[in-house]
DNA sequence: GTCATTCCATAGCGATCACTACACAAGGAG
DNA sequence: CTCCTTGTGTAGTGATCGCTATGGAATGAC
């Protein structure tokens, strides 16, 4: 019923296969590869993790749950432009991070669109939230400018993964600001 | 010295190859899929072409000739608004041809780093112009924007790719277009 | 201790990868 | 026709892919 423990950590392990992954990416990323990095031997891996899929499932909902706590924790900056503005800065300097393959991995694997999805799903609910708030324009096409914002995160991961430095990647952020509509003047008082 | 004639068209044999490697990227090519699609035995895609690395080089080469052509012709619009204008609507257009792979191949393969970058310098160089013409501001970072350019038709392609339709990759382009500095204006003419 | 259960290590499965040896076919030169 | 050169088609090379069969090692239950 119990058997032999484990010798090894799984979640040190995962994090092993999740660095895997983001750097070289799903298809160049082999079992082979995958043994090495994690330090476990090809029947422990499938036993504590099913196949290749089941493993780089697991792993990128790992890596998409840190993104989201990441866009989650910027949008909670009291105006539309400030949580933009706080989302693409996390994102620029979480994709040229020295201790992290450049890029982004949902912003880069191809299986990863629903991500992608959820992602722009996150970006709109904030404009939303901002048109409600009174920040931004009522007629602003928030679902139109979340498209774009994502677009530009996907470009500042292949600039980041080019081998774009840190400057580089954030003059992306900063630029693209300035295609969102410019802010309602609420008053003297800043409206939070 | 003659010898036996080729048996195939190796324009056309080159035009399929361009085919699948715009279509699934070059690790996903297979020599397999290459010689189905081309209708060409391995030891004659061998013997006409090198190797898989050639033949994508070779590749690569007759597509990023067509895609400097458009960007070319769309630089000889008056103004710079205009002509980066038409060099993202052409983007879109071609990410988004029924007749074509969506995306693009140059945006897309992690290996065509130099051409992203060659066509980041012509985006600069167009700029440049609009600034030595007047209809940029004099203190324009046209390096930067034609970086934040560059990103966001990395985007537009990855959007392409995701199933996204004209008009959502039409959209970032429209939206992008917000981020270049206000005209200059040059006299009674609107500037638009 | 014995047993059942679970994990680990070696070694190798069939399939597919990029690539090629070999024999033959198709042309020109003489 | 006989050569010579070059392309074609079959069939298969060693390497690597994702994945696993098998046997032994390490635990708890009894």
């Amino acid at each position: 019923m119990t058997g032999r423990p484990r010798s090894f950590d799984r979640d040190a392990a995962l994090a092993a296969a999740v660095e895997q992954f983001w750097r070289v990416g799903y298809d160049e990323t082999t079992i082979a590869t995958l043994t090495s990095a994690m330090g476990v031997t090809p029947p422990s891996l499938y036993a504590a993790f099913g196949d290749k899929e089941r493993l780089f499932q697991e792993a990128s909902r790992t890596y998409f749950a840190r993104t989201c706590e990441g866009m989650d924790e910027a949008a909670t900056r009291p105006t539309a432009h400030e949580a933009i503005a706080e989302m693409l800065d996390g994102t620029a300097r979480a994709h040229t991070d020295a201790a992290t393959p450049p890029g982004c991995l949902v912003l880069t694997e191809p299986r990863l669109g629903s991500q992608r999805a959820a992602v722009r799903e996150r970006l709109r609910s904030r404009l939303d939230r901002g048109v409600r708030d009174g920040d931004l324009p009522a007629a602003t096409p928030t679902d139109e400018l979340a498209g774009f914002l994502l677009a530009v995160m996907r470009g500042m991961s292949g600039c980041a993964r080019d081998g774009g430095s840190a400057e580089d990647v954030l003059a992306i952020a900063r630029t693209a600001l300035r295609a969102l509509p410019p802010p309602v003047d609420r008053g003297p008082l800043p409206p939070d």
